[in-house]
Parts: C-alpha cells; structure tokens; sequence
DNA sequence: GTTTAAATGAACGGCTCCGTTCAAATTGTC
DNA sequence: GACAATTTGAACGGAGCCGTTCATTTAAAC
C-alpha cells in the first residue's frame, strides 16, 4: 500500500536520512532552549543540513517543531511496554512498577522535554493535549488496568482503580518531581524513601480486608 | 532608619509609581509570553512608560525577569498565611486544607507562573531554587509541622511528617495538576474526587490504632 | 526660582532571525 | 545518458529587538 505510492515520483527522491537528522537536531535546541530562542539556521548546521532543506521539508518553523514534538511523543508511546509485569508478592512488584516508572519519568531529557511542551502549551494547547494522550493519559490507563486485575484476583481491594492509580503515581514522585523540574536533584536516599512510602501508604489504603 | 536615608538624595525623586507598573506590565508579558519572547519595548508601552525609564531602574532585561519573579515569589509568600486552621475532626480539617491549598495552587496565573518559572530555570537554575524555596518548601514545611502537631495530639500517627505532607499534597493535586500543566483543564467533579480520595487513603495509612 | 535628577521621545548601531529567491550542483530513476 | 526533483550556498528584504545616546521636558526639594 504504502510501497506503491512511493514509486510514483520521478527524479531525486527526498533524504530521509537528512530528514530525522534534521529533526533529531530541531529536537535538541528546541528542548534545550525553548521554541523562540531556537534558530533554523543553528538547527541546520547541527544537522549539517542547508536551511533551505529545511523550509523544503517543513515549510515552516512551527511545522518544524511540531515534528520534533510527534516524535518525541512517538518514542514515549514506544518506551512505555510495560506489558512485562514483575514476579512476586504485590507488594514487590509495586515496587517494581514504582522504580520503573520513577526511572522513566525522572530522566533529564524527560524533565526538560516536559518544560518545554508546558512552556508551549500557553500558546498552543494541542501540543500539551497530544503530550498528555502519548504519554501520562497512557500510562495511567495501562497501571490502572494492573490494579484493577490485581483487585479482581484478591490481591488488591480498590474500588476506584483510575484513582488510585493516580495516587500511587503521584506518592510515588511527591514533591521530587517538581524540584526536578526546578532544577534541584533529589538524593538517591529520597528517590528510594518517596516510592518505599508510596507502597506503604497504597497498601494500607487498598490491601485486602 | 529608612526614612533617614531617603531624604538624602536632593533633586527629582524616582517614580516608585512607575516602577512598580513596569513590574507590573513585565510579570504580565514575562509569564504570559516567555522570556525571550517578551519585549522591552512592549512592556514600557503596557505600563505608559518610555523605554529609557526601564533601564534607568533595571539596567537589563535579565534584571527586569529577575525584579519580576521576586515580586512573584512575595506575592506567594504573603499568600500563604494557612495559620488559620480550621475546627472540626482531622478528617474534615484535611479537607480543608485540602481544598485550600488546591484552590491556591490551581489558580491559572499560577499554573502561567510556573510554566514560565521552570522553563526559565533550564539557563538559570537560581530562579528555580528561588521559587522552591518561596513556595513549595515553605508550603510543606508548614503542613509537616501541622501533622507533626496532630500527630503528637494522637488524633494522627505519623512517623515521617515530612513525608507524609508530600504525600498528601502530591494525592491532592493528583494527575489534575500535570492536566493544567498541559492545558487540560480537570472538572469541579474530578477535583474533588482527588481530594476527597487524598483524605481517605491518608487516613487509612495514618489514622492512629 | 534655582538646583538637581528623573522621564521622555526619537533616533541609531548592531545584531539576529525568518522566510524567500535563484542559479548551480547533486543524485536518484528510467 | 536524459530526466526530474532535491540539495546547496549565498544573498536579500524585512522585521524585531536590545541597549545606548542625546537633547528636551518634567518635577521634586531647597
């Protein structure tokens, strides 16, 4: 279907070589730097990469990011197969669920990527909508889903499982999550204390009995 | 001690009026459009003042940022006055400094306010630390120590107040924060679901016995 | 009224950047 | 090899903006 579309262009064929350098780069500045203070022409040479190419593949800057933003949504969706559940008791595996998802979450690029897209979004909601759909709306369907077959074996007695899941998530990164996102690194020692104490208090609400 | 030091000065005084609409008008245009967005020329026009007169009070663009996040940041400060507590059992009082801080913390200049505050934080980490420090830390500190009160009146059992303050505020705020963050915008209902759902999980992993 | 300093308006230099144009070079396909 | 489309480099117009200069006006304090 799509093969046969492709040979219907005479001539030179597009670079897709050149093009995902092109966004990989337009992804770096943009996240790094923020969408104003980006420049096409920097994003060319890091790409090494004419600007006119550019303009001939995207047209435009805002179409530019845009792709950078749909890829990196893309990735997102990519990453998050946490369709391996862990062994154990609920307990161990909540701990599990809790590191995996604390480790993915609180990678550099992820904290700035998350700025960013939040900065864009003032002016552009449809970015902060597709964000949330790729990644946190996802995740939080699929870990609800987990509670509620736990619930449904015995394991777990939790009437609101889209709830809960909320809240373990967010015990789980507490207030890390936002010192992250302003700049202070929280220690090893309270990464560990913060989803130690979000399976303690989520067992306490929602064991059985 | 103040006043002594301000008649020394002969000649036109500085316009304290002015200088507090150009605060003004760049805290608007900073956290509403981004920093690098935002032109010195705009704000001056915003707040009915030339252009020279911003320099002469801030000398830079950075420092005006800067003026206007301290503003930001005593603002928050003097908000944030919860010695009031409220009557009633430690349920109800949960909620409502549940709803409280919810209230403060969901206000659309605040969610504006620190968009642009993270964003920023990325070239200066200094600004990030500034608002922890004036807000977020603040806000827990004092919430510990009501819990750690409670806890030592028995009517709560809590062994890491600290802790316990994050996790509650955290199960507060829930996914609705991250949503408003991105542009979604959680309804009344959802709300309060997360804090009436924060209120009981808390009490189910505190409540003494 | 005199002094002193702040505020204004206009203009400028210098820089960056977006997006376009054009001719020339490159590179696939038939 | 001929065709057709992409890529490139350079240059340009136009715009916006920062920060400064300067002569002029305004206004408080003595």
């Amino acid at each position: 279907m799509e093969k046969a579309l492709k040979k219907k262009k005479p001539g030179r064929p597009t670079d897709q070589v050149k093009r995902s350098a092109i966004i990989d780069a337009a992804s770096r500045r943009f996240f790094e730097e923020g969408f104003a203070s980006t420049s096409i022409e920097q994003v060319a040479a890091d790409a090494s990469v004419s600007k006119v190419t550019i303009y001939n593949h995207f047209g435009d800057k805002r179409a530019l990011f845009a792709a950078a933003v749909e890829q990196e949504c893309e990735k997102m969706r990519g990453y998050f197969n946490l369709s391996e559940m862990p062994e154990g008791s609920i307990r161990e595996r909540l701990n599990v669920i809790g590191e995996a998802m604390f480790a993915f979450l609180s990678r550099p690029e992820m904290v700035q990527f998350e700025r960013r897209i939040a900065a864009e979004t003032e002016h552009e909601p449809a970015i902060g909508h597709a964000f949330l759909q790729a990644g946190p709306w996802r995740m939080k369907a699929a870990f609800a889903e987990f509670l509620a077959h736990a619930s449904a074996k015995g394991e777990l007695n939790i009437p609101d499982p889209l709830l809960a899941a909320e809240q373990f998530v967010s015990m789980a990164k507490g207030m890390g999550d936002l010192e992250r996102r302003f700049g202070a690194t929280p220690t090893e020692e309270e990464n560990e204390r913060r989803i130690a104490g979000a399976v303690d208090v989520f067992l306490a609400a929602y064991a059985p009995r």
